[in-house]
DNA sequence: CTTAGGG
DNA sequence: CCCTAAG
C-alpha cells in the first residue's frame, strides 16, 4: 500500500486544523522525522519504509499544504499556520544544524549536504521533497525571541551583521549537537543551557523539540540558513540565490530568501523574508488574530516591515512548557480569563478570545526562560506593534523560546537607557537579544562587551552545546534566578545580589546625599553599576533599614553576626541605622526628641562597641 | 524623570 | 525586584 503522507515530527501538531491528512504513518516508525520547520513528503511503503514522494505527489501536497495553511490561518486563528507547519522532529533538527553550520564553514556544509543527500538517496534520490513550511514565520514571531533580529529588514544593517555573526554560532551548536543521540540527561543540560532553567520533563521528543525550537527561535538567521541547506540537499541548489529576489514561491521562496541572506548578510535578506512571509500566509493570520480591529495594525505591519507577532503556536508551546515543567503560574488579572488555565489548551482559548474581542488585559507570567515576566497577552499578539515602538517589541520577545531573555532584555534596555555611554543602542539591541538569551547575566564588566558584540553571541553559540552552556547557566543563575514561590509558581528575579561593596557604597551615598536622593546617589556612587537603578538603591536601602532596625533592639552583637544568611556586616547595619535616625530626625520636623545629638550617638556607640 | 510606596 | 502613583 502506498500512502502519501506528510511526516510530521511532532506529537502534538494538529493536522486537523490544517486540513492535511495525516495518513497512517506512525511517527515512531519514521526514521526521518520532519522538524518543526520542515515537512517531508514521503510515501510509506507497505513495509513501513519511507519513500520520497513522486514529483506529482509532492506538487499536489505542496499545493495542498499551502492552500490549507492559508485557509487554516484564516479559519482557525492566526497562530495556526506555524503550528501546522512546524513540528519537532529529530531529523529536522539535524538538518537545521547541519545547514546552519554551513555558514561559517562552507566546506562542512557541503559535506553535510552530501551526507544528507546520500542518505536520502538510499532510498530514493531526487524525488524526496522537503517542503519548507512557513516556519520562517515562527522564529520571527515578535514576542518570541529576537526582535532585534527581526528588525533588520527595516533599516538597520547592524542587524544583518548580527545575523551573520549569530548564524555561525547557532549553526555550530546545532551542527555539533545531534539531539537524537543525546541522553535525557544531556538533553536536560542542553535545555537548561538553552532556556536557562531546568526541566523535569523526561520526554525526549519533547525536549528535543523544545530545544530545537529554542535554538531556532533564538536566531532567525539560523533558521533561514538551514532552510537553504535543505534545499540544497534536496535540490542541490546553490544558485537559487539568483532567483531569490522575488519570484519564487513556496519552498523555493524560502530558499531564495535564505540564500540571499547568506550571500549578503544584510538587512536585505530579512526584508525579503518578511515580505514573502507576509504575502504568503502570515498576513492573513496576523490580521485576523491581532486585530481586534485596527487597520493600522495591518498597515503598519506591512509597511513597517514585518511584524512578527507571537504565534499562537508559540503561545501554546509556552503554555505547554509551563504547565509541564514548572508549576503553571499564571497571573491573570483580567476579567474572565484568569482562572482556567490548567491545561495548555485551555490557555489558548482564552487568549484567542481576548485577542479577537476585547482588549486583552490579561497578563500571564512567562516562566519559560525562567524569568517570570508578565507578558500581556495582547502584547504577545503583538499589540504593541502599532505603536511602532521598537522597544516595546523588544520587551515581548522574551516570551518566546527563551523566556529568560525577556527579562534580560528588559534589563538590558533599562541599562542602556540609564547608561550614558550606551554606545550603539540599536546595534546592540539586535545582537543583544540573541546573546542574552544565552547569557542573560551581564556583569558590569561584561556590559561593555555585550553592548555591541555579536561576538558574545557567537561565542556562546559555539559553546552552547557543550559545557559552555554551563557558563551561561551560571551566569543566568546569578542574575536570573527562578524562585519557587510558596504557591508553586515560579517567580523570576533577575536579581543581582548586592555585594558588600555595593551596600557600602549605598550607605556612603546615603550619608552624603541623604536618603531619598537616590538618583543622586546612583550617579555618584553607582555610576559604574549600570544595573542598579535608583529604585534599586531605594529598595535596598529600605531593606537595609529594616534589617538594621530589626537586629538593633535587644541583642545586637549576636544577631548581627548571626544572621548568617545575611552577609551584611553589623557595622554597616549600624551605620544604616545611624543614618536612618539622622535623617529621620533632622529633616522632618523635630530635632528635639531625644536624639538629636546625644541619644542617637550613644546608641550608636553602644552598638559599635559590640561589633 | 525621579520619588515613594505597595506588592 | 517589579509596578504604579504622584510630584
Amino acid at each position: 500500500m502506498e500512502t502519501v503522507v506528510v511526516v510530521e515530527g511532532n506529537d502534538e501538531e494538529k493536522y486537523e486544523d490544517s486540513g492535511v491528512e495525516k495518513g497512517s504513518t506512525s511517527l515512531s516508525s519514521l526514521k526521518e522525522v520532519a522538524d518543526p520547520v520542515v515537512y517531508k513528503l514521503v510515501r510509506v511503503e507497505g513495509d513501513g519504509r519511507l519513500v520520497p514522494a513522486t514529483d506529482d505527489e509532492v506538487m499536489e501536497v505542496e499545493d495542498f499544504l499551502i492552500d490549507d495553511k492559508t485557509e487554516v490561518n484564516v479559519t482557525t486563528d492566526t497562530g495556526k499556520t506555524e503550528e501546522c507547519i512546524s513540528s519537532g522532529g529529530p531529523s529536522c533538527l539535524k538538518l537545521q544544524l547541519e545547514s546552519s553550520e554551513g555558514l561559517p564553514d562552507s566546506e562542512n556544509k557541503k559535506v553535510d549536504a552530501e551526507q544528507l543527500t546520500s542518505r536520502l538517496e538510499e532510498i530514493v534520490p531526487s524525488s524526496a521533497l522537503i517542503l519548507n513550511g512557513n516556519h520562517n514565520n515562527e522564529p520571527r514571531s515578535i514576542g518570541e525571541c529576537s526582535k532585534p533580529a527581526d528588525e533588520p529588514g527595516e533599516s538597520r544593517s547592524p542587524a544583518s551583521g548580527a545575523c551573520a555573526s549569530s548564524k555561525p554560532d547557532f549553526s555550530k551548536l546545532k551542527g555539533e549537537i545531534c539531539l537524537d543521540n543525546l541522553s535525557i540527561r544531556e538533553l536536560h543540560e542542553l535545555f537548561k543551557a538553552t532556556f536557562g532553567r531546568e526541566t523535569t520533563v523526561k520526554d525526549k521528543l519533547w525536549l528535543k523539540r523544545r530545544i530545537a525550537m529554542g535554538l531556532t527561535n533564538s536566531c532567525d538567521v539560523a533558521t533561514t540558513t538551514f532552510t537553504i541547506k535543505e534545499n540544497k540537499l534536496v535540490k542541490g541548489m546553490e544558485e537559487s540565490c539568483k532567483n531569490a529576489d522575488g519570484t519564487l514561491t513556496g519552498p523555493s521562496m524560502v530558499e531564495a530568501m535564505d540564500i540571499s541572506c547568506k550571500n549578503s548578510p544584510t538587512s536585505h535578506c530579512s526584508q525579503i523574508e518578511d515580505h514573502q512571509i507576509v504575502s504568503g500566509k502570515s498576513v492573513r493570520n496576523n490580521r485576523v488574530e491581532f486585530d481586534g480591529g485596527s487597520d493600522d495594525l495591518q498597515t503598519e505591519q506591512r509597511a513597517a516591515k514585518r511584524v512578527r507577532k507571537p504565534t499562537r503556536r508559540y503561545i501554546e508551546e509556552l503554555s505547554e512548557v509551563e504547565s509541564r515543567d514548572c508549576s503553571p503560574k499564571v497571573s491573570s488579572s483580567a476579567k474572565n480569563i484568569g482562572s482556567e488555565q490548567t491545561s495548555p489548551k485551555s490557555w489558548v482559548k482564552p487568549i484567542r478570545k481576548v485577542s479577537s474581542n476585547e482588549r486583552p488585559v490579561v497578563t500571564r507570567l512567562d516562566s519559560l526562560g525562567g524569568s517570570g515576566v508578565q507578558v500581556p497577552y495582547v502584547s504577545r499578539v503583538r499589540r504593541s506593534r502599532p505603536r511602532k515602538n521598537i522597544m516595546a517589541l523588544m520587551f515581548h520577545p522574551s516570551g518566546m523560546g527563551m523566556g529568560m531573555a525577556a527579562k534580560v532584555v528588559k534589563k538590558t534596555l533599562m541599562v542602556h537607557g540609564s547608561q550614558p555611554d550606551s554606545e550603539c543602542l540599536d546595534q546592540v539591541l539586535k545582537p543583544r537579544s540573541a546573546s542574552e538569551q544565552f547569557q542573560p547575566l551581564l556583569t558590569p564588566e561584561d556590559e561593555k562587551d555585550h553592548q555591541c558584540s555579536v561576538i558574545d553571541t557567537i561565542h556562546l553559540g559555539k559553546n552552547l552545546g557543550l559545557k559552555q552552556s554551563d557558563s551561561s547557566e551560571e551566569a543566568s543563575d546569578d542574575n536570573l534566578a527562578t524562585v519557587p514561590t510558596a504557591k508553586g509558581g515560579m517567580r523570576r528575579k533577575h536579581h543581582r545580589a548586592w555585594t558588600l561593596v555595593e551596600v557600602m557604597k549605598l550607605v556612603e551615598g546615603v550619608s552624603k546625599c541623604g536618603a531619598g536622593r537616590w538618583s543622586e546617589i546612583k550617579r555618584l556612587a553607582f555610576a559604574s553599576y549600570s544595573y542598579r537603578t535608583s529604585v534599586d538603591l531605594k529598595d535596598k536601602w529600605r531593606n537595609l533599614l529594616k534589617a538594621s532596625l530589626a537586629q538593633t533592639p535587644p541583642d545586637d552583637g549576636i544577631n548581627s553576626r548571626k544572621h548568617a544568611s545575611v552577609p551584611i556586616p553589623a557595622p554597616i547595619l549600624l551605620r544604616v541605622r545611624e543614618l536612618a535616625e539622622m535623617h529621620a530626625q533632622a529633616p522632618p520636623k523635630l530635632g528635639s526628641s531625644r536624639l538629636a545629638g546625644v541619644g542617637g550617638r550613644s546608641v550608636q556607640e553602644t552598638r559599635s562597641g559590640y561589633l
